[in-house]
DNA sequence: TTCTGCCCGTGAACCGATTCACCGAGGAAT
DNA sequence: ATTCCTCGGTGAATCGGTTCACGGGCAGAA
């Protein structure tokens, strides 16, 4: 296995855009300018320069602003793979979200991205759109660039790669799924309650067949909320029979799409249909929409996420609603506060959801027509302390 | 101006979670396996091992084998940024969206992703939320990593620092935004004529009095949208008087609301409202709803970009589309074949958007209740071939 | 047998910043 | 006057790869 991805056979692409990159890339421009130039330039040594950029304190105020203008006019930017090389630490995380279109990661990464601000952290950003190798690969790129740790939404069941990066010494943290190990810390919303909510909400409603759309079992939010479902089944006394399951490959409007046809066409249909997250809920409505059926009264809905647009929605969505940004926040918390010989030891934060309850379950301010106040203030919540914290 | 951001004052921050990193986070665990640790491993030279990695073919196979062997044993990751530093290249590309929260930004994204996957480089992202001074942070930070180039889409109406970024070598793409620097690539979609499309609409309906939802003057696309709906009025005649705008600073459902709340105590206010992008119109429907008023019939809403969910809403939403994930591949498209020294000149590539008619202007199959078969296969759609590619 | 190539592999130089032992000068203390 | 500090500044060593001039060994040709 080269360890280097092999770039030499691109040109054979399908796409109508062929990549192909010329021969030699590298070395572009005449020559960037190095700390030594401006040393040249303004007439003291390398040492004195760079204490000007780190440590401004040890230089007298007639150098350092003499070495500052020399910095200005020769634009200089130092190059920050040698100073990294050198000095070993850097001041970037990554992260690497299941699905960056989907507007429950952007708003954990918002999250993310204002606690790494407070100690001026920077955040790269990474989509594996469920895919193991994509993911593989910015984890890789990531711990390449050496940064001081990763968040990340596993796309695979399997988290050995993660411990072993974690061995090499990158701090990582699970992002919304409960870590199995010990000693990574993850920071979670607990699905199985959340779905099981969702499901004893339909149930109560009179639903004896719910419809199931479900992403694929190697990502652990779902495993969670099937298990979920079953369980509010269960304890209503309906079997696993009562769950009609569908599994999609993606976890958007897509999937929801291929699920409800699916669904469809396999004899007889639920009367009830729980999503595995709202993007998928949105393809669904639309396809139950294009066939002719109402919601909620041919089919009820609910989703899951409670993402910024489903109080909005042609039928307004019921949904399991996520402490978002607090996710993102307290999973940076965790990892900056993990990193260092001396970091705090591996947390596991586990928040509680809330159940959402609008007019696509059809329990709602019944009868929702289009231009009612539908959504928005008139809500009703289910569910604990929203937010709750647990520290396992 | 320190050149290093400081990081001395974060204790003093009001947020809960307070920022305060350990004295010394580097230098983190033992030590990295090096090439050198797997030279010895191997019992080979250090050349060599950069051989197997960078130019197998140049390394017998059993030697080859050998080192392989070694290089998993220690697992060893190559340090990313001694390779960077010495071979000056590298295969990462940055991108500052204006707003990744925005489904628009996010499917730009994916199409910059698609296009880079093509010649294995890798996307870092960051979301600049119009704040010129965290774009200026994650530009530097990758001009420090010594970036192949960036994607931009500028949060103020300078440039300049676009251009030394350029003339020190790092290409540089505008995205959706008309580079007005003949030797700065940009690809762009036209918002003066697809603002004023959505307007001509608006107007071709009745309407004498728009509102205008609109983002702050930096932002070019501001600008533009403005003047696209401001030569729709005057083609029909009507003044710029007929433009009734209200300015929020941020491009999202917050200040969507806030635009409809100013706009709505102001005296007479208009029967049609035109919002920057959808997400404000997503607000504003949000806050009309609140207010009572209902939409069309009070007040016909068309938004632009045409989000996914646009066509879902309790009243679909008329919007101008553009062709979002082509606007990426492009520009990655154009970012890679701008690279090196004997790289393609600069392109102005520019998209015509087109409208789409839905019931939140009233023009659509009208009287749309819920659970009709509203929006989806239904959309009434103006405007030239779609995703025309201009050049200048 | 000697020469010419070729194939593998070697190791030193180098990329650009950080760090630290060290030094000279000037002031304070003895 | 001598010693001792402190302050400001110096430059060599170092981080971990990549590259390239070079050399040893072996096969084939003269």
């Amino acid at each position: 296995m080269a360890t280097t991805p092999d770039r030499a056979d691109a040109s054979s692409d399908p796409a109508r855009l062929t990549g192909s990159r010329p021969a030699d890339t590298r070395r572009r421009g005449p020559r960037r300018t190095s700390i030594s130039d401006v040393a040249r330039h303004a007439g003291v040594s390398l040492g004195t320069v760079s204490n000007v950029l780190n440590r401004p304190d040890r230089v007298s105020e007639t150098t350092r602003e003499r070495v500052q203008r020399a910095i200005e006019e020769l634009s200089f930017i130092p190059n920050g793979s040698a100073r990294q090389l050198r000095a070993g630490t850097i001041s970037t995380v990554g992260a690497v979200l299941l699905d960056i279109a989907n507007p429950f990661f952007t708003e954990v990464a918002r999250g993310i991205e204002d606690r790494l601000s407070l100690d001026d952290y920077t955040l790269m950003l990474a989509s594996s759109d469920g895919d193991v190798a994509r993911e593989a690969r910015y984890l890789r790129l990531f711990e390449e660039h050496g940064v001081l740790g990763v968040l990340v939404t596993p796309a695979g069941a399997d988290l050995d790669h993660l411990l072993e990066l974690r061995s090499r010494g990158v701090q990582v943290v699970l992002l919304d799924q409960t870590s199995p190990v010990a000693d990574v810390s993850s920071v979670a919303v607990d699905d199985v309650a959340g779905a099981a909510m969702a499901v004893r909400h339909l149930v109560s409603l009179g639903h004896r067949r719910v419809g199931f759309i479900n992403g694929p079992a190697t990502i652990q939010q779902c495993v969670d909320r099937r298990a979920g479902a079953l369980r509010a089944l269960d304890e209503a006394g309906l079997g696993a029979s009562a769950l009609v399951e569908v599994e999609v490959p993606a976890l958007n409007a897509d999937g929801g799409e291929a699920g409800v046809t699916e669904l469809l066409v396999g004899g007889t249909a639920p009367t009830a249909l729980f999503c595995v997250n709202d993007l998928t809920a949105l393809g669904a409505m639309r396809t139950l929409r294009a066939h002719g059926l109402s919601i909620p009264d041919d089919m009820a809905v609910v989703g899951y996420d409670d993402v910024n647009f489903a109080s909005m929605l042609t039928t307004p969505l019921t949904s399991v609603r996520q402490p978002t940004h607090r996710l993102g926040e307290v999973a940076a918390d965790l990892l900056l506060r993990g990193a260092g010989p001396d970091g705090a030891p591996a947390q596991h934060v586990q928040f509680q959801p809330e159940l959402v309850v609008r007019a696509s379950s059809g329990a709602a301010p019944s009868g929702t027509i289009a231009g009612d106040v539908a959504g928005a203030e008139g809500d009703e919540r289910v569910g604990g302390v929203p937010a709750t914290e647990t520290l396992r």
